[in-house]
DNA sequence: CTTAATCCTTACAGTAACAGGAAGGTCAAG
DNA sequence: CTTGACCTTCCTGTTACTGTAAGGATTAAG
């Protein structure tokens, strides 16, 4: 399978792909005679369970941390709920931010007539 | 006044205050025989409008935007409400994906036991 | 068999909003 | 006069890609 061919599977864009295979962390399963990479399935796998990761917000080497942990049979499963549950947290924080962020200009949008005239409660806030 | 005083009063970093000049988003009042930077009162409040604006999550340039309605008098609070509410979407966009996101993952980490064996639901659901 | 379109490759630049650090000039105090 | 704390510009690095250029490979059509 070629990389456009893997990319469609794992419903990646192909730049990401070679992105992934640049910085080592899913590489072709081999090359073609061309230079082309090649893609089997467990390379196709592991990029899906890149995407998979990725769309929970893990970061690239939280990523490659897991991958290992998928690779490995004889891991823990604490070591994986460990990185879930700090990822957990960090989702927990951004939460309690956005809500006193939405709080607060919900409120001075509110409080913001939005007509022709200069005076703003959103400015006279900011400013 | 210098940078340093300026940085101090207006709660930013030295290296912003002088990112912020070098993209000519809030410049020094005027420079000093030595080249330093000197900021006056008004200089200073653009900085402190711009650091309140970035805690909303305004981007520099709905930054410069805003600044500039705020030394417009001429401005319709229209136009600051515009601004405000599209950031104000986003920010609910956003809290709508963390909360999904949350209810997953949290469920996921719940689901796994977390011990030595390497049965794990985490990386089985990613896998 | 040639040609045109569509792949593929590497490599470099750009994104957002800074942070870190190097090399060197300036200023106030002791 | 020297020391230490400022200040300057310039360059690099960060995250996770995306865009683009230059050029080689493959494939379908004519």
């Amino acid at each position: 399978m070629n990389i456009s061919a893997a990319s469609k599977i794992a419903g990646l864009p192909v730049k990401t792909v070679r992105y992934y295979s640049d910085i080592g962390l899913v590489e072709a399963s081999s090359k073609s005679d061309a230079g082309y990479r090649i893609y089997n399935d467990m390379a196709v796998r592991k990029l899906m369970f890149i995407r998979r990761s990725r769309t929970f917000g893990f970061t690239i080497e939280e990523c490659r941390e897991l991958l290992s942990l998928y690779q490995d049979q004889g891991r823990s499963s604490a070591q994986v709920k460990l990185i879930a549950s700090k990822r957990l947290a960090e989702i927990e924080v951004k939460q309690l931010e956005l809500q006193s962020l939405h709080e607060e200009l919900a409120h001075l949008v509110t409080a913001c007539r939005g007509d022709h005239r200069p005076d703003c409660p959103i400015i006279d806030y900011l400013g």
